[in-house]
DNA sequence: CTTGACTCTGTAGTATAGTACAGAGATTAT
DNA sequence: ATAATCTCTGTACTATACTACAGAGTCAAG
């Protein structure tokens, strides 16, 4: 089997060198055999695995998050159904960031429909909104 | 005028006494006139000042950009025009979020769907899909 | 054979928003 | 008077996800 430099992986997957090496240390990707003098020598299934803590990090899930997701994969006694559970629970959480982001959103439209952008900081609707007038 | 002690300031707005601090040392507060023996006599401005901070907080202005909108407030030269723009940037930015989170969620959801539950963690669906394949 | 590119380890720094002490002094309550 | 509570400074630590070196060794190209 082929193996690859910690460089060719980087280049391959558009991870960073250095974010590569962080990945192995908080044990995100297994350390790999080591070359005579030292050098990292990847199997191509690195690179996948690469992919798949890319695509996690894309749905919302967490570097401690996509670990626990790998320890499920590799574990014979895992069920689908505990990973579907780590899918629900990632959604709903997002679900809430959502709602709390939209609360945002509600309460800054309002804010700034009251505002007309004229006079001085002071006199501005929005903050004086803030300050609690 | 009376004043406060830094517990009271902390029991009235419901901020943490270290967090009093901290926020004074970056610059959210102003350091209060102190007692003979050092204690900090805060005026009820500061009380104001919290609250103030709490809810730029709650529309999802982060420390830094509260501390701008506090030194706009303070600014004669500021208009309120600027204040709206920092509140029409959050929303943007705010939106951003929104968008990011719904995306997460639309993935999260058709991977969901395609899972029953069965079998074990390798057979998931969910996980062959983050897997790529 | 030398130069440049690559890799190694280990440590430290970035940003965000706090939180947690230790050890000393001040104030309040009984 | 003494104990309990409060406050002080300064430093260090938490979590998250990297990023940036320094200084040394290694590999590939001309």
């Amino acid at each position: 089997m082929e193996t690859l430099t910690i460089g060719k992986v980087a280049k391959q997957t558009g991870v960073g060198i250095e974010t590569i090496r962080f990945y192995e240390r908080q044990k995100l990707i297994d350390p790999p055999p080591r070359s005579a003098s030292g050098y990292r020598q990847y199997p191509d299934t690195t690179v996948q695995r690469l992919h798949f803590i890319r695509r996690s990090k894309k749905l919302g899930f967490s570097l401690k998050e996509i670990r626990e997701l790998l320890e499920l994969h590799a574990d014979p006694q895992a069920t689908c159904g505990d990973i579907r559970q780590r899918a629900e629970r990632k959604l709903a959480d997002i679900n809430k960031r959502i709602d709390d982001l939209e609360k945002m959103r509600g309460s800054l439209e309002i804010l700034l429909a009251s505002c007309s952008s004229n006079g001085t900081s002071m006199e501005c609707p929005v903050m004086q909104a803030i300050t609690g007038e």
